[in-house]
DNA sequence: TTAATATATTCATATAATACGATATAATGT
DNA sequence: ACATTATATCGTATTATATGAATATATTAA
């Protein structure tokens, strides 16, 4: 048995919450276009806000998301660089259009 | 709406893919080790055959992972280099002991 | 052809993820 | 305090995924 076992299961989690359209769209919006608030998200992708927020949730509580408020919005980021290293490999960097 | 979504969602299943402990254990040792057949992986992780077989059938199924039949065995590797760059960044590359 | 070994597939079921309407909270302006 | 805007949470129906026992297939040797 590989002894390396928590460091898997850690990265399952992580590579888990990254795994969906939707969360990738977000993510790969917010490398591309820098912090956005959830209103921008939304009309991107065209979903009720529940929805978004919720993706946004699970993209947080993995912290590779970080939200701070400014006012009435919350404005998201990407901090952790190897997020977009990752998404670099899968989806390129030049297929973004607002 | 991001009109790239194809390509997210192409990802996304990918990303899935590799984002189980089990699955990420196999794929990394396999990065380690170089080929390797099933016996070794399942006595490696101590899980029912058919259980590695499934994950191993998922990883084929997105050409995660590549199998060739030597004789009796099955014999697994990784061909994707993208695949080995995101586990570097995940796990790193001296965590894996036989 | 039969036996032995290695691996794959099927199936039933348990568990988890997802979507989205309804509702709640938080901040701001009047 | 009240209305407005932005975002979060809850309830729940639906769908997807994981597991392992049983069974099937493939390869080789005798």
């Amino acid at each position: 048995m590989d002894s390396n076992y928590q460091a898997y299961q850690k990265s399952a989690e992580l590579l888990k919450a990254l795994a969906h359209p939707v969360r990738l769209c977000i993510v790969h919006g917010l490398l591309q276009k820098g912090k956005s608030n959830v209103t921008y998200i939304q009309e991107c992708l065209d979903l009720p806000q529940s929805t978004i927020s919720q993706h946004l949730q699970k993209l947080r509580s993995l912290d590779i998301v970080r939200a701070e408020r400014s006012g009435l919005e919350m404005i998201y980021s990407v901090p952790d660089e190897r997020i977009g290293i990752i998404i670099k490999i899968l989806i390129g960097e030049d297929s973004y259009h607002e």
